[in-house]
DNA sequence: ATAAAACTGTTGCTTTTGCAACAGTTTTAA
DNA sequence: TTAAAACTGTTGCAAAAGCAACAGTTTTAT
């Protein structure tokens, strides 16, 4: 997600001026955070690519988003799930700032920057995210996974403005993003390929279509 | 959705006195809007139900989202879509305030109590968004019709806080909710109910598990 | 009040998807 | 540098979901 605003200068002269916000790295593959609907936790991801992932009690393994740098993510989106374990996993290095949600709402006293730039920027950033849910609610509902891959497909090429791109994670993952059978989507790639829609090299995919 | 505030009384009182917000009244069955990302639309639905459809291109109905009181929708949340015509359809009498979206961040000059209204309360309508479209999403990734029926007569218990309620609308519309097959979705019903984990009679269910 | 329209409920058959298993390739970490 | 781990690619078989069609019930509109 891009924002009319440069995070990266903003995020570079960091001084900890206010307790209730916190900016931490990870790792790749660390746990940035897990749901556990306690903290009201608000996060922003400065920098880096993360999943938020979900794992059933038939040790199926969902990626419930794909989060790349500006996405906002947190408890604060989730209201206490059953069961169902959350969580949210570095994919690369990760930087990420924390917020305890309460202090947005009732405001931060100090004139801290960081929260003085999220009252600025808030109704954007959920904005976006909201953009961005309506978009996976859209790819969930196509009722084929053909109809899934050439969804998914079709939105990367927009984005990209390029008829060829790579996918942003492995193959597997792909299948636990749209929530299919990793050997059922390997085998409709197939046909898709013999029906001439896509071409494909590993990760990287060519729409033939639209 | 529940608003820490109550907007019977801030609506009633209601003057025209800024043009670039609206108030209108629908009936039953009226097309409140229609997605055609020009506009720039941001509306919050006052009163009634509404649903956001999608009719794709095999004539599969999708009810993409379901509206009450104070939810918000409109062309902002949605990127320019390929094909797919999104409509917003009032399932009773509604009435809805159409705010135009740059007079959100271009704030409005005559100090307009609507759009004060929404300056205020901007991100906490939108937080609720997330939270429900994330409980879409969490609904819409379960991998098999009954996953998806459990899920969602689970969501709806909880919210009543009673193990028998009834469905916010007909089984016909479930099916397209859950962006399953009608038949197939009764069948599971059925098998839901001969194993014990429901009761039904007719669109009112009771949860005999969890 | 009544005919039309929409919805519920059911079933046989077909297609799609999921599951399990395995071989070959690439990436990762000691 | 090399063994382990993770990922790609494929297949046969089983289970789930979709499709079509129809009968009976309820709701809607005239």
């Amino acid at each position: 997600m891009n924002l009319n605003f440069d995070m990266d200068s903003f995020i570079n002269d960091f001084e900890h001026n206010c307790h209730r916000v916190q900016k931490k790295t990870f790792s790749k593959n660390e746990v940035i955070t897990t749901y556990i609907q306690k903290r009201n936790q608000f996060c922003i991801l400065i920098s880096g690519n993360a999943d938020l992932v979900r794992y059933d009690l038939n040790g199926n393994r969902t990626i419930v988003e794909h989060l790349s740098k500006n996405d906002i993510f947190g408890e604060v989106f989730y209201t206490v799930t059953t069961n169902n374990e959350l969580l949210v996993e570095a994919r690369e290095k990760c930087e990420v700032l924390i917020y305890i949600y309460d202090s947005i709402h009732t405001k931060c006293r100090s004139n801290c920057k960081f929260h003085n730039f999220l009252t600025e920027n808030l109704p954007e950033l959920i904005l976006n995210k909201v953009i961005d849910l309506n978009m996976r609610v859209e790819l969930l509902t196509k009722r084929t996974i053909r109809e899934k891959l050439l969804g998914y497909f079709t939105l990367l090429s927009t984005r990209t403005l390029n008829k060829t791109f790579t996918l942003p994670f492995s193959l597997t993952d792909l299948a636990d993003y749209l929530s299919v059978d990793r050997s059922a989507m390997m085998r409709e790639m197939k046909l898709l390929k013999e029906d001439g829609c896509i071409e494909k090299n590993k990760n990287k995919i060519t729409l033939k279509i639209y």
